[in-house]
DNA sequence: TGGATATTGATTGTGCACAATCCCCTGCAG
DNA sequence: CTGCAGGGGATTGTGCACAATCAATATCCA
């Protein structure tokens, strides 16, 4: 029972990230009990935490909507990002050991590969998992879970305002991160951080996103029958 | 009526902040919400935010604990905090503007005045304000709000673990990472703030505290009369 | 017609009662 | 004395019914 609850929490997450609900859009607590098969009471839970992850905007007394987020804090991300993912940088140069090179430079081969079979969808999540990655590799469960918010919301701002010509993902960049780590040069390796993230928000583009005016309850109905079926 | 709820939630941070509370005690619903003449659903919210800032650790049918940190998890946060800091000092160097810049040093007097004068409780709250302040200055919410709650359970630990003989703060150190901003030298800035809080860390004493053996529903209720008092 | 105000309908917020869970303690057997 | 099974008591978890709130529409008066 508890279980199910996680797997909607999880799903409600997915199809937040993926864009397919539009910025704004609300989701009814009674409706969402009725389609999920719980009670009012366990999607509040689910709502409130997606709320604190700033995926939802939660207004008292009127309900959770799907976040909405201006450019302007779209660029707070970025800055954020910037901020910690520098931090992190600067404290992995010439700490990282052999088995966590070794992973890194995997994965950045698997994203080569993934840009190269001009496989989108895999491109962009890689993409994510190594700067997760990265943060793991600082053995520290809080910057690992911040990151992860922060990784989060840039998937959403992505499938907001990123144009679907997007050039590939930017592995040459993760690999020349890697690069800076092993030599030890701390300021490089927090450059080019800086300049990677800053470079993927240049990516953003202000079109005012008109796809996904399904209703939410529609959408997450659907999504949650094709992975109920998927799940036995 | 919020508003009370409010104020309930910061007692119960300041009282947990200060180590009046044994590390491990319970926080029992039914008796918080005779004490504070709140239901125990409002209770309940207030317990499950101060879970999620790992203030207190909820067990699942067991209830709400005062967080227990180990010294392995003391280090861990001194650790995260490096990080995001570094980070942050990095990010600031060379970018601050005159009124931010004045801000910084003014607090820094302050911090200075109280050192001198001996005022220990003051010494330490403006000792945590000042990295408050300096996250403060990167203009990013999300930035605050992390180092916020990593100043919360740096207190706390400082609570539990640090010597009562403990130096005062090195507000010495905190005008040359300001110096070093203000140069414009991230690798400085960055060393200094390692090393600033590296050193903090050290004054870490695992001497089991044996205080605050009180029932947390009296500490909170004496708290909870005396602020009542000042409230009007 | 215009604008302020009352009404309504839908949605969230909350108190309460009861169910589920867990720990501790007791009793018993080996 | 130890290990185990089970009961009892205290505490947390949850479904439900109703209260509070808000936006949108309807109503009324000038």
């Amino acid at each position: 029972m508890h279980e199910t609850e996680e797997a909607v929490y999880a799903l409600i997450t997915s199809v937040l990230l993926s864009g397919q609900l539009a910025a704004g859009a609300q989701l009814v607590e009674t409706r969402l009990a009725a389609v999920f098969g719980l009670s009012r009471e366990r999607i509040r839970k689910i709502l409130q935490r997606l709320g604190h992850e700033r995926l939802l905007e939660l207004v008292p007394n009127r309900g959770a909507f799907v976040a909405s987020p201006s450019l302007t804090q779209a660029r707070e991300i970025y800055e954020a990002r910037r901020i910690l993912e520098g931090g992190i940088a600067g404290r992995l140069a010439g700490r990282l050991d052999d088995a966590q090179v070794q992973a890194l430079t995997a994965h950045a081969r698997r994203e080569r590969a993934a840009a190269k079979a001009g496989d989108r969808a895999r491109s962009i999540r890689l993409s994510g998992e190594f700067h997760l990655l990265l943060s793991a590799c600082c053995g520290s469960e809080f910057i690992e879970r911040q990151l992860q918010e922060l990784v989060s919301r840039t998937s959403m701002l992505v499938a907001f305002f990123e144009s679907d010509t997007a050039s590939s993902c930017a592995c040459d960049e993760h690999e020349q991160i890697v690069e800076a780590l092993c030599e030890g040069d701390a300021a490089a390796a927090v450059r080019t951080m800086h300049t990677h993230l800053s470079l993927i928000e240049t990516r953003l583009r202000p079109h005012a996103q008109p796809r996904a005016l399904a209703d939410p309850g529609v959408v997450l109905d659907k999504a949650w029958r094709v992975g109920r079926r998927a799940r036995r």
